[in-house]
DNA sequence: ACACTAAACTGAACCGGACTCACTTTATGG
DNA sequence: CCATAAAGTGAGTCCGGTTCAGTTTAGTGT
């Protein structure tokens, strides 16, 4: 039932400003980037914005979700070019990296993991799926413990894309990676 | 230079009574608590509570300090209780139920895990110091990787705090504790 | 081309919640 | 028991998200 009629042309382009601008205040570290000034950068008055974002979180959910699913296309892809553990690790340190791309956005990741609006559970099932794609593959070649889900990973990995960045962050989203990677590994040991 | 005079009596009281008022609404989960609700609930008006704390943040802050106090004190006893690796265990499902304690608290947490205000980063270091006190105990008995630092555990775990309680929230977050102790274990291993 | 209409846009006004400050009350010590 | 500095009060300010009555415009039928 998509009676969704497709947007008019002008109002598409807004909303595409809109978005553009959002990610682009958030990027750029202005976690708290007020309407206003998002809805100037996108040239176009308050109202606009509210027109097709119910509220100022919606709009912050719109961008991560695209965030999101340009990262959730990439695992089939590493899969093809290493094993599964090796998959996994690029994987999850890409995520890192994706965390990293800005405070702004950190900030918006940290409430995405945090709220447990529908919108964010789609998202993390979505995560989750993608993460599942690597165990299964790490587990079907006896590299990664089979008794953990992609969901758990995501967990686990959830407080440190909320982590502010500061001085050595990444150095330290690594390593907990690699802690992380181990702990699974360790299991497989066990289980095997 | 602790020039502060001893607080007037009605002073001591009120501040105390509204930090109770405050964490007494956080763990009965209003997060969100106003503060002339906070006010209200300590028997006082408004300008009284910004007389003792800056800022409603400050507040907050505050409260979260003496948790954090109350459970850095906890280390010590459990290393007298237990081999080093299970202190640390139990030490960390500790605090996990720490975060679960209310839904409110775990806000207040999350804010804390990712603010870069001093009084956090404090916070932050008494913690791994506690931690730490249970690592060096660990990695000395060959039990525990010894190349991990407290810092780095803690942050590992900061994710967990500020993931909102869910459906199966705990159990969750005990795995993922488990399999984190499993990556400090698999380095001692390989290590040894 | 042109008019017509529903969709989209605008921005001043509204509202709720954090915060201030001029004034009143009260603890304390001399 | 007075003097006075410390503490308390709460109506009012400020600020940012949100609304909506009025205006503009893209798309359609003729």
């Amino acid at each position: 039932m998509p009676s969704t009629r497709p947007l008019r042309a002008d109002a598409r382009r807004n909303r595409d400003a809109l978005l553009a601008a959002a990610r682009e205040a958030f990027l750029a570290g202005e976690s708290d980037a007020h309407v206003d000034e998002i809805a100037k950068r996108a040239g176009v008055a308050v109202g606009t914005l509210y027109r097709h974002f119910e509220t100022r979180e919606a709009l912050v959910e719109e961008v991560y979700r695209q965030e999101v699913d340009q990262l959730c296309a990439v695992p089939a892809q590493l899969l093809a070019q290493h094993a599964p553990d090796e998959a996994l690790r690029h994987f999850l340190l890409r995520l890192v990296d994706h965390a990293a791309v800005g405070k702004g956005m950190a900030v918006a990741l940290e409430s995405i993991m945090a709220t447990d609006s529908p919108v964010f559970e789609d998202a993390r099932v979505q995560m989750a799926g993608a993460l599942d794609e690597l165990l299964d593959a790490g587990a079907a070649a006896g590299k990664l413990r089979a008794d953990i889900g992609g969901r758990t990973v995501l967990r686990a990995l959830g407080g440190m894309c909320g982590m502010r960045i500061t001085e050595g962050w990444r150095d330290e989203a690594v390593r907990i990676t690699e802690i992380l990677l181990d702990g699974l590994r360790y299991g497989a040991v066990r289980t095997s």
